[in-house]
This record gives C-alpha cells, sequence and structure tokens, in this order.
DNA sequence: CAAAGCCTGTAAGAATTCGTTAGATTCCTG
DNA sequence: CAGGAATCTAACGAATTCTTACAGGCTTTG
C-alpha cells in the first residue's frame, strides 16, 4: 500500500469517534467515520478500508453480525473495540471474524500498536483461489489432470495415492512430516500394517519423480521421525 | 489447511506449559513445547510451526529480541504470552513484530479464540530460500541436502543423526559444550549407557570428516570435560 | 462375460541407520 | 610406572526403511 491505509471508524458516541479519528490521522492513518451500521454498509460500496473499527454497541443493528458479514466479505482487518469486559465476549467476537478485540477504554498508544500489527499482515485474498497446480523443482504437479510433468516437458499420469502424498508434502514443504501425521492426512484407516503400504507410497512416488534411491533430491528419509519435502513450491 | 496446524509454546513453567499445550491439543493443534529460547531455535531448523506463543521471561535470552528474530525471519503467526501488564510492554511487544498479546493469566478459551483468528489469515509470504548450509575449515554442511561437501569438492551423504551432532557443534562453535549440555540439546533419551552413544556418534562423524584419530583437527577432545569444535563457521 | 490392464495394499527379503557391547587405547593421579 | 577412569572404535544386532513381487479389486475392452 503506497498511500495512508484508510480505517473506518464504526462508533455511535461521537466523543470517543473523534478521539479514536484523531490519534488515528495523527499516528498516519486516513480515517472515515460512521454512527451507524446502515451509514457504513451504504459506505462500504464506494470504499474499500484496509481495517474496520467497530463498537459493538451501536444503535440500529447487532454488531456481532455485522462482524460476520465483514469477515465473510470483506478483505478489511476487523478490530472490535467495545466496552464489554467479559471474556466469552472476545471469544464470540473473535470467533465470528474479528482479528482482534480491544476493550474501551483502551490506551490510544495500545489501539495503534494493534492495527498496525493487522495491518502488517497482507490482506486476506478471496478465497477462489483454486490453486490445484503447482510447480517445484522443473517439475509441475496438475491435480486437476492428475498429470505431472518432468522438467524435460514429459506427461505422466499420477494416480490418486501418488497424488495424495504429493499433495501432502506440497501442502507442508520443508517441513518434517511424521508418519503419525502422515496416517492422519491421508487417513489410514487404522490398517495395521499401514506403515509399510506408506513406505511403498513414498517409494512409487518417488521412482516416478526419478529420485535416485541412494540419494533423494526431494523426498528426504529422517530416520526414526519422518519424511521432509525440499523444494521451493509455485502455486497456480 | 489439510492438516492441523503445528504450535509451537515457549514458556519456561512446567505447569504452564502443560496446560497450555494441552488445551491446544484439546482444541485440535498439534504443539511442540520449549523451555528455552535456544532449543527453540535449533528446532526451527527443522519444523516450521504455524505460530508461536511466547513467554517473555525466558531464562537464556530477551524475549523481545526473538519475537524480532521471528517476526522478520519466519512466517509464523507470533503470540506474546506475558505476565506483564503494563501498556508499554504490550505497545513495544507488538511494535517489534508480534501479532498479538496476551496477559497471564489467561483464559484458555481466549488463547484459542485468538489463535484461530491469527491463523484465519494467511501466513505473510514465507521467507524466500534460507539456506541451512554452513561452511568450515573448507567444508560445507547442507543441513537440507543431508550433504557434506569436502574441500577437494566431492560430496558425501550425512545421516540424521550425524547432522543433529553436527549442527551442535556448529552453533556453539569454539566453546566446550559438555557431555551434559549434549545430552540436553540431542534430547538423549535418558538411557544409561547414553554416553556411549555419543561417544560413536562423535568417532563416526569424525571419520566422515576425515579426522586423523590421533591429532583431530576439528572436533578436540577435552578430557573429563566435553569437546569443543574449532573453526571459523560462516553461515549462508 | 471373459480377458487385459491398472491401482493399491500385503508380504518378504535386502539395505540402512544407529544404539549397544566390549576390548583397546589414552589420560590423569599418585 | 601402576592403576583406574574416560574415551575410542570395530563389531554386532535390533529397529526402521526400501524395494520387489504378488494378489485382490476395480475398470476398460473385445
Amino acid at each position: 500500500m503506497t498511500d495512508k491505509p484508510l480505517i473506518a471508524i464504526l462508533e455511535d458516541e461521537p466523543g470517543i469517534r473523534r478521539i479514536m479519528s484523531e490519534t488515528l490521522e495523527a499516528a498516519g492513518f486516513r480515517t472515515q467515520c460512521f454512527a451507524r451500521a446502515t451509514e457504513f454498509e451504504a459506505a462500504l460500496r464506494h470504499i474499500t478500508p484496509d481495517a474496520c473499527l467497530v463498537d459493538l454497541g451501536l444503535p440500529d443493528r447487532d454488531g456481532l453480525a455485522l462482524v460476520h458479514r465483514l469477515a465473510t466479505e470483506s478483505g478489511a482487518a476487523i478490530i472490535i473495540v467495545s466496552g464489554r469486559t467479559q471474556v466469552q465476549d472476545r471469544v464470540t467476537g473473535l470467533e465470528l471474524g474479528a482479528d482482534d478485540y480491544i476493550i474501551k477504554p483502551f490506551e490510544p498508544a495500545e489501539l495503534i500498536a494493534r492495527l498496525r500489527a493487522r495491518l502488517r499482515r497482507p490482506p486476506a485474498q478471496t478465497r477462489a483461489d483454486q490453486r490445484n497446480r503447482a510447480s517445484f523443482a522443473g517439475w509441475t504437479a496438475d491435480f486437476d489432470q492428475y498429470a505431472l510433468i518432468s522438467p524435460d516437458g514429459a506427461e505422466t499420469p499420477m494416480s490418486h495415492a501418488e497424488a495424495e502424498v504429493l499433495r501432502m508434502f506440497l501442502d507442508n514443504p520443508r517441513r518434517l512430516i511424521s508418519r503419525a501425521q502422515m496416517l492422519e492426512i491421508l487417513g489410514g484407516a487404522g490398517g495395521e500394517s499401514f506403515d509399510r503400504a506408506m513406505d511403498v507410497r513414498i517409494s512409487r512416488l518417488r521412482s516416478k519423480l526419478g529420485e535416485d534411491p541412494k540419494n533423494p533430491q526431494l523426498i528426504k528419509t529422517i530416520y526414526g521421525a519422518g519424511y521432509i519435502f525440499l523444494a521451493e513450491i509455485g502455486w497456480s
């Protein structure tokens, strides 16, 4: 974001609203204030704030419902600023999608710090991206076509079991995966000798990836601990 | 996310550590606990937690410095769990890169809710290739590939146990390492004859490094005290 | 419906890793 | 230099993992 982040403030009490706005402006943010949820929702058609500070005690709407809608439909960071002090309030607020929960009265410095912490992370992207193709170490795995394309362009079909294992690795790159985890992820239905089946799956995937059995480059074995997949991965 | 998120817990008090771990496991997370920052940093070379819960009052390191390092170098969400209640503590913690700050004593439900809120957002871009390579005395150790490259360019694979020992040395260069420390670092399972196992590990590593048994240049034995690794080390 | 082909778990033997054992060697003390 | 403790390493063996072969199940094909 090249520009100052835009912060929407939803707060029905004018005094607090003014304080929040001034504090944030002084800290280098742009602000836009609303006293009612309906106003705010109308404005949302035209503006896309980077973060929303919402007071739960609004006169014209249930604040939590609004938070939930914001969380699911907008990418903005949502910070509840509320006078309700119960733990349960915080928990439900956060679980409905709020990113933080600040109790009134609050210290301006903490509000700023928490807001900055939220804005440091990239905004949530739309859930629409499919991400069914991954490339790594010259290979490309297409999970729609169940195909594996080698660095030299040759395309090999990939079986379901192989795809499952590969997907598990691609979802956890550079991370140790224990056998227990594999069993959990791949839904190993409690077969007692399932460990052997796992070995065979790995072995077959390795050979399909052209790995040297003596010295595999991509799928490393950690004796007694599990496996680790080593590659930079790009999804598309 | 196809599998349970991995949460690292850095907390020196065993009671709290256990409570946190059990709470999180019950909520469907995988956890891994550490009592000291050094242990944690060593483990980070192998695991990639999705979030880190760190207590600021660690015995062996300044917690805030660790938070800052984590924030800049790892993509994990960072939540400080501290007994310090001052606003200023929270502000500096958050400004150094923490994503949230929870005050002890905390409600388990709130911890879970805040953790989930952090994990809902996609992780910051995973830090680009952090090559786990070190060079010393003409050798290069690649901890990703589990390979050891000799001064004349020959590449030898390195087993997990060997890599563990070598990494311990490379993390503590030119410093005496007692057997007790080795046991702690390498998670010795408390076997009575573990000392012998350690000897053998060292011996094997020495031979792989081409050390003259009569006069080792890199791994020196200090009779009755421990070992010391002598070399200039460059990480990359 | 039979035959062929592919997928995938099971079994079995080979290969690897790594702790244990034990005898040899080195080091310190007196 | 003797004696005991600490350390080294070769050899062994248990546990783990790899690969190949095989069989049952499912789908495709004639």
